[in-house]
DNA sequence: CGGACAGTTGAGCAGCGTCAATCTTGGTGG
DNA sequence: CCACCAAGATTGACGCTGCTCAACTGTCCG
């Protein structure tokens, strides 16, 4: 467990039996087809909480899946500012957007000890072009970061701030609710500094707002723990009447 | 020229010829490949200034390759609020975040009278089976699209308004430089408005701060023309000692 | 000539950032 | 087992940036 490394964590996992297979890229794909799959999604990787997955400025090889854990991911400006733009969840893929560039824009860190698999794209690629349904995949995930991204753009372009913490616990609830977890109920992997530099607003900014959440019996916090109270409510100040992770 | 519809607005226009052909679908396409996406690239669409390419919610067939003019690109929230998420020139392609939710999660605003190629989709995508070049030009601008929104995450994420503000002009410039036209002077297609929706600000802020770049010698402005006097001052402001559109 | 709309400019205010002090938590080692 | 420390989280006071509201100017087009 202490060991550091690139081996397998645990038993061998096959993406037909894996948890988060619904949410990854065997999504809509038949068993012959996942059976095919495996052969490029045999490398595990095991990060430790605050290690990095990949830098920014590294080579693309792989795509990652995760399937344990969970990453920030943030783009560095040239003055050294730091911008979080994602939370990633298990099912979710890290790196898509290194391709055009052929290195890595962003960098991503786990926020506790995660696994993910590594997927190198050249095989990907190629495997891709003999199975439609994976090819349609890949542009469904890539399709649906995008759209993500503009609900986020959304959020931070003209939206206040209570508005725009009610907004991602909802986006955190719906999305554990999609993995079979909580929806009401859940602990927040990351620190106040990252929730408040995604929002675009100071970490003293954000506590200031979970301490008023509480007040205002939307949700009941302690330390990273949080359970929600008033769905409807917390809906109503995000100003989106449902979760935007569809 | 004041024919409103979907024919051809001009002389025959193929892929091969077309002025932005490095910057669309057929860049890195050799001439033979290039031939056969021109199947798919054959219907124009002319829209006028103001009108809309799609809408939020209609179904997704094709995709929009952009020949002339400009678009902007919105989401628009629950509560009626609307979020300028793209300003797109000649060349992009507008649609692609439609994918995955087969309907177009934005929609699209002609800025000036503008003319694209519709892409059907389901062709395109056959064609990208057989067409590896072409498959990688698709996953590419996926790729880019994502890259570019983390840039504006960044933008909107922790800095100043006129540091917002400095950056997009570095932005519209350097992008009309990669097509070819003048980095220096350029006309605005856009309102004021939409500016400011688009950098998270109010239309009197971008006003006041236009005003201010023009008595600081960065540049000189009149209604939407716009000369950049002073593109080191401008680029020390946006943060970004490079334009980040590569 | 006049109406509509985009853009500009000013005055006042408030939401959120900044700075600073204090409180909690978890990890470490004696 | 507990004392200690460092990092994270909370809370308060104060000020600035950018929003709001409002009046005015310029420009295009009938």
């Amino acid at each position: 467990m202490a060991k550091s490394g690139s081996a397998d964590s645990s038993v061998a996992v096959s993406c037909g039996s894996c948890s988060v297979r619904r949410l990854c890229l065997p999504g809509g794909l038949s068993r012959e087809d996942i059976d095919r799959l495996e052969q490029v999604t045999r490398r595990k990787k095991v990060i430790k909480a605050g290690e990095a997955l990949f830098h920014a400025g590294d080579p693309f090889d792989n795509l990652y899946a995760i399937r344990s854990g969970s990453f920030k991911s943030a783009v560095i400006a040239a003055d050294g500012n730091t911008q979080v733009t994602h939370f990633a969840l298990p099912g979710e893929l890290l790196g898509l957007d290194a391709y055009s560039s052929k290195s890595h824009p962003s960098y991503a860190e786990a926020l506790e000890d995660s696994s993910v698999c590594v997927l190198p794209f050249s095989l990907l690629e190629t495997l891709a072009q003999q199975v439609p349904a994976l090819q349609q995949q890949i542009y469904s995930i890539f399709s649906d970061e995008l759209r993500q991204e503009n609900e986020i753009l959304m959020l931070l372009g003209k939206r206040s701030a209570d508005t725009r913490l009610a907004a991602l616990l909802i986006n955190i609830s719906s999305r554990y609710a999609r993995r079979g977890y909580s929806a009401n109920q859940f602990v927040l992997s990351m620190p106040r500094t990252d929730i408040a530099n995604y929002l675009g607003l100071t970490a003293e900014t954000v506590s200031r707002l979970f301490s008023r959440f509480q007040k205002e019996q939307l949700i009941r916090v302690s330390g990273r723990e949080v359970t929600i109270l008033d769905l409807i409510g917390l809906s109503e100040l995000a100003g989106t009447h449902c979760s935007y992770d569809n």
